[in-house]
DNA sequence: ATTTTAACATACATATCTGTTTGTATAATT
DNA sequence: AATTATACAAACAGATATGTATGTTAAAAT
């Protein structure tokens, strides 16, 4: 029974919407597109119809989701004469805010990190990377930026703070994803932002680092 | 053909071998018995024989792996007197060594970060949750003790540092594992360790944190 | 020396899952 | 009003993975 256009394109957001909640259920590899269409209503024709098969379905699914604004760091690095570490500090507890916020974005970003790399959805991975590297490149200009006006300690370089915040955020998130959300993500989060970039802006006492203890 | 037992044995270690190696590239979903009976050399007969199932198989690998000395913190721990935060960034520098070192346990812990947690190999991820959960308790009575003998500066408590310093190992694997090792993980991670435990140590100039910017 | 049994290989039966094809009712077009 | 193309459902065919059953050989056991 062919439908209006509306319509088809209702079913086509349906079918999307199941996927996400069965792929985050079952994983990408286990769930079948039987699976799919039964969560859907409808029947594996209709997957068939709009997609071509379960990596072009997944890979719509991704571009589905309107992912973060990277900008948003970018925008706040013009900004001129304040102090560059509060903008950090803020887009992160932000970051935090939107993935507590957004079920999606969760869904999405657990498939991800659980997904095993099978070759066909490889460009989801790839693109996935692109997007991690130009947020680093962001974060690493900002706190440029931020030792240049003097805001950095002399304990950071650009590149170690950078470091020291992507990889506190992925441990946490992935921590949080991944073992069922076991605690405040916003509320621990943000308390673990404010103590590292307290120690950004501390002015050391003693300066040097011993190598060894 | 009837071999011998200490034939047999061999056999069973080859095909746990060639799991590692096929889970590893094909994750464990997509890989089927018969790509580990090909890569270790036998027929499905053989893994049948020495194992009930893939989730069998998939749980007897992860037996197989000796997995991390948990008792090397909680040893440290006792040692009296001397200053506790180095022996906890000692033992995380370790840490980093020992799986830049272990090519099985780089595999393991990939395969275990990319699966999808189907019901059955459930067990696996509880366990491996509870040996977490044990890591970061000895992390904690381990600060508490630095914390006690003044060598944690006010800035951090030993919750709070725990789990700076487990979000941050937590990232660094995690990107180092699943991107394709793209950087040199003891020495990146061994400078962040350094900058992070400096701030742990460092006597704050200004003891307060604003709350706000 | 037989017999038994362990350690597999081979063959088979079954169940999915996939992709395609066909059918069909209705919206859109003319 | 008749035709056409759309949006699916239903049926079909092929591949693939799984689990089991059976066969086979040689090591142990007797």
């Amino acid at each position: 029974m062919r439908r209006t256009k509306a319509e088809a394109e209702e079913t086509r957001n349906s079918i999307i919407s199941a996927a996400e909640l069965v792929f985050f259920e079952k994983g990408v590899s286990n769930a079948t597109l039987e699976d799919v269409a039964k969560a859907a209503g409808v029947t594996r024709g209709a997957i068939y119809w709009h997609f071509s098969n379960k990596t072009d379905l997944f890979l719509e699914l991704y571009n589905s989701v309107p992912m973060p604004q990277e900008d948003m760091i970018a925008r706040e690095i013009e900004e001129p004469g304040s102090d560059v570490l509060c903008y950090i500090e803020k887009a992160a507890g932000d970051w935090l805010d939107e993935m507590a916020g957004d079920e999606h974005r969760q869904r999405i970003l657990t498939i991800l990190l659980r997904c095993a790399y099978s070759e066909d959805l490889l460009p989801v991975l790839q693109r996935q990377q692109e997007v991690d590297d130009r947020h680093v490149a962001l974060l690493e200009n900002a706190f440029a930026k931020a030792r240049s006006e003097g805001y950095l300690n002399a304990n950071w370089t650009p590149q170690s703070a950078t470091k020291a915040l992507w990889w506190m955020m992925g441990g946490l998130c992935s921590d949080w994803l991944l073992f069922g959300r076991r605690f405040d993500l916003v509320a621990e989060g943000k308390e673990a932002l404010r103590r590292l970039f307290g120690s950004f802006r501390q002015v050391a006492a003693a300066m040097d680092i011993p190598a060894v203890c």
